[in-house]
DNA sequence: AATTATTGAGTCAATATGACACAATAGTAA
DNA sequence: TTACTATTGTGTCATATTGACTCAATAATT
């Protein structure tokens, strides 16, 4: 099933993935209190784009998206939510896959599978930042984490796309386990404040944010403290998986 | 564009139509305090369906929804809001399109346009139901709404369909103009609450529901009385379209 | 031992919520 | 006309939540 090449790629393409329907994945990760997102490095210009694929002609969406995950990040089984379709109908990949195409010397006609026009199914993956080992694929230079803050220029629709997760991300922030998945086992308060702070995208007062999270009864606290600022030390908390996905199920409370 | 008959569609879909992609359109109404959905019924067997459509090659998917949902009500402008993207492998219209192909003694392949597997495109749309003139198209028998608390026999998966829209509009009712669009231009209180209710699953306190949407301050009230029940005769109110606009933009009150 | 940045916990007025109560009233029945 | 019924607009009140603040505690550094 897997392409063994680019060019046994462009060969199969057509006959083991579904025509006209692609995937474009925005992987989210946190580091040093700041929301990323992974991108790759197109490797014929100063473009990133977002880590996408297409989905095998009996391979549900989900699953594309799933694989299509693990291939760039090495990760399975983490949360992937699908939040939108974007359907532009000059949405095509013409750009890279055209200079790829070209690049391999290999003869290809204009209704060329590659050259269709693709309408994308956008899924947003939160993952653990420390566990990602990125790895670029042949077509692209390198995969890094950007900051939300700094996105670099993007291909096509990417930024809109990006953007479109996080708004959809914020509107399910009280229905999805979204700390639980992009957070180590053992992280401070103040983590999960900067996660719900980029994700709503204003501040929230401390102590009102302590109060407030506690309250949902979600956390252990952990005798160990964290260590590691010329200051008091915060203490650990996990998450009570338990009583976590319980409470998700009517939402936590709504608003902050 | 359009086709001018079943025969027509099926010779000229392959040409006109984005292969593997489809739209399924979930037709909200409001009557009797009920919300409702538009559904219409197969040509050849008790099932009904959502009324669903393609996408032509050049066309926006947004488009395409809309020009979709006019030719089933015969309205436009109205509020269209994609939802969900189903992308089950086993997703097809087989059932239905076999039946009518055959029916139309036309010869056909296995590899058929209509046959092959396609990924749905869910649209919701709210409409004001007394503005509906539901006429079917020729592959159904009828075009009728059905209440959401006793669904039919559904078509594949269209039954999911519905409730996944539902729940998404759940999630935005504090964020779109989902009153404004069901509702005649003129309502009650308790109109309106009946709509919140439907759409959270839940029964709302009267006295509660009311001085909270009055506190958003996005309702006029009318100097003219509803009249044509036993009993006290309700306020009738009309949405202040700015103020209403205004108010979502930062969401309404987050919970009930 | 003093300094610094940051934390856990607490205060308190203002606001919101949930669960009721009750008088008002349009049409209907007597 | 009058009583009745169902439903409405409005109000009450105890409790819970929010937002804007303190302030003492303390890990690492100076």
């Amino acid at each position: 099933m897997k392409p063994t090449s680019i060019q046994e790629f462009f060969r199969q393409a057509h006959r083991v993935y579904l025509p006209a329907v692609s995937i474009d994945n925005v992987i989210f990760g946190f580091h040093e209190n700041q929301l990323k997102v992974l991108l790759l490095q197109s490797s014929d210009k100063n473009v990133w784009m977002l880590p996408g694929g297409f989905v095998g002609k009996k391979e549900h969406v989900d699953e594309a998206a799933a694989r299509i995950l693990k291939v760039r990040t090495g990760l399975d089984a983490i949360f992937l939510q699908q939040f939108y379709t974007f359907g532009h109908p000059k949405r095509s990949n013409n750009q890279i896959l055209v200079r790829a195409l070209k690049s391999l010397n290999q003869k290809y006609d204009a209704d060329h599978w590659a050259l269709q026009r693709f309408v994308s199914v956008g899924y947003y993956a939160l993952v653990e930042y420390a566990n990602v080992n990125p790895h670029p694929d042949e077509l692209s230079l390198a995969c890094e984490w950007h900051d939300l803050s700094k996105l670099p220029d993007l291909l096509l629709d990417h930024r809109e796309i990006i953007l479109k997760a996080l708004e959809e991300m914020r509107l399910k922030l009280n229905y999805q386990p979204i700390g639980y998945n992009l957070l180590p086992r053992e992280f401070t308060m103040k983590n999960l404040q900067s996660i719900y702070e980029t994700i709503l995208g204003r501040k929230l007062d401390r102590g009102n944010f302590n109060r407030k999270i506690l309250s949902y009864g979600i956390l252990d606290r952990k005798e160990k403290h964290y260590s590691g600022g010329a200051h008091k030390a915060p203490y650990l908390y996990v998450f009570n998986k338990k009583k976590y996905f319980k409470a998700l199920e009517g939402g936590l409370g709504r608003d902050f």
